[in-house]
DNA sequence: GGCGGAAATCCGGTATACTAGAAATGATGT
DNA sequence: ACATCATTTCTAGTATACCGGATTTCCGCC
């Protein structure tokens, strides 16, 4: 599993969008970074056509924010966004329990299993990086296996959206998704318990939604109190 | 409301892409036919950049299809597919209806009103084509009135896609949605049960499911069986 | 006369050039 | 010394040029 969550279409404008998506879910390029077509193009060794049509994907993902006349940046997704990507998140990943409760099958177990343990030694190891890639890309997997290519998409995009908006709202280095609710989902499917597992699945998103973006209304990032936190530092630095 | 479904973005390339897709859901481009960027763009006096950008959104809404150095067709949805957006329709419009019922009030009612009665007065002039689009309409309204953004987004690419699996699969000139339908939905809203409507509206999209893919597997359109159907018309040609 | 291949044509993929608007930088006056 | 305005630079929007692959057309051959 080398590739992350979304196998992009073409060749060359697919390698940008790929590699973008993967440095915006993994918080390399943290939000609000500015992504100029021309230096983007650079990089990849393409011209700005290309880099402009990943833009304008990695956009209608709800990944980039891309408005007129402006240098395309990273999204920064507010409060409200990210309670209604949640919101669609758990009634997608709702369906996909229920669907792939009914189309479960031995081969089913054995790969997700599989997936899990790898995330176990992600999580073991340390690689903070991986355990969060591994998470997303379980719940993609999963979708998968509902045999519905629209709600894979529809899976994968809300997922993106959910590591940007965790890397925004969420405590960093915090692992998102606990591996054992992981594992209780995959046992309510095992046991072919569709109520169940669909239920197993809201609770893990809600539980997700709750780490991430907090009970309370937790205010945007106000520049001005941030900086505030900061100035006894600099009259420590000034002495 | 002058405007079909989709609000589009970019003053020039959003015209394109709503008069594309407007062409698409009214039947006015059947699928497979042919989308070449130049002629396009000579039609609205753009270039091909413009056009190809509207191209790769209604290619993402799964409007139009995209092949690699193939001209772009309009999508001809195979029954597969047509299954899978219904079922994610459905599981989107369940949602839509809880929502929409917890947020209820006066307001609602009387647009969602005004509109039934638009519809009413569309189909008593025989108008099939309004017809059809407000039913297509009210969907979306109803999901703005949900207060999700990301929601509307996916519901209207969604129903967007079934009037079109519609005019591949569907009778033709027959009214998709049942105003009755829709009467009982707002009668479920207004009545404050969160329960009823969201069954209601699982029940209207599986009705409209129904009246265009067909309950029996139906087969893809066979070339070989339809062309045998006309073998006897083309021995009394003969005659 | 229908079939297969070569030439001509069409058309999509990509790079690039040009324009103009936004942001950054510096100059000027109070 | 600061604010305002001019200038310069950056960069997005769009058109267009060029290339190569796909499609169609047409001609000669069986």
């Amino acid at each position: 599993m080398q590739r992350g969550i979304g196998a992009s279409s073409a060749g060359r404008g697919g390698r940008v969008y790929t590699v973008l998506q993967q440095a915006i879910v993994d918080q390399a390029l943290p939000p609000g970074t500015r992504l100029p077509e021309d230096s983007i193009g650079a990089q990849f060794g393409v011209s700005r056509t290309i880099v402009r049509a990943a833009l304008q994907r990695l956009a209608a993902d709800g990944l980039v924010e891309m408005k007129v006349k402006r240098t395309a940046t990273v999204a920064r997704p507010s409060l409200e966004e990210a309670r209604a990507v949640f919101e669609v998140r758990r009634c997608l990943e709702r369906e996909v329990a229920r669907l792939v409760a009914e189309k479960w099958n031995d081969g089913f177990a054995a790969r997700l299993a599989a997936h899990i343990a790898e995330e176990q030694q992600a999580a073991d190891g340390g690689d903070s990086k991986a355990t969060v890639r591994l998470a997303a890309e379980f719940h993609v997997k999963l979708a998968g296996m509902s045999g519905n290519p629209l709600l894979v998409r529809y899976v994968t995009e809300v997922v993106s959206r959910c590591s940007l908006i965790l890397s925004v709202f969420g405590r960093p280095h915090q692992s998102e998704c606990a591996i054992g609710e992981h594992r209780t989902i995959l046992e309510a499917l095992a046991a072919g318990d569709a109520a169940r597992a669909a239920a197993a699945m809201d609770h893990h998103v809600a539980l997700v939604e709750r780490r991430g973006v907090g009970g309370e209304t937790a205010a945007e990032p106000d520049i001005g109190e941030i900086l505030a936190r900061y100035l006894p530092l600099a009259a420590v630095a000034d002495a």
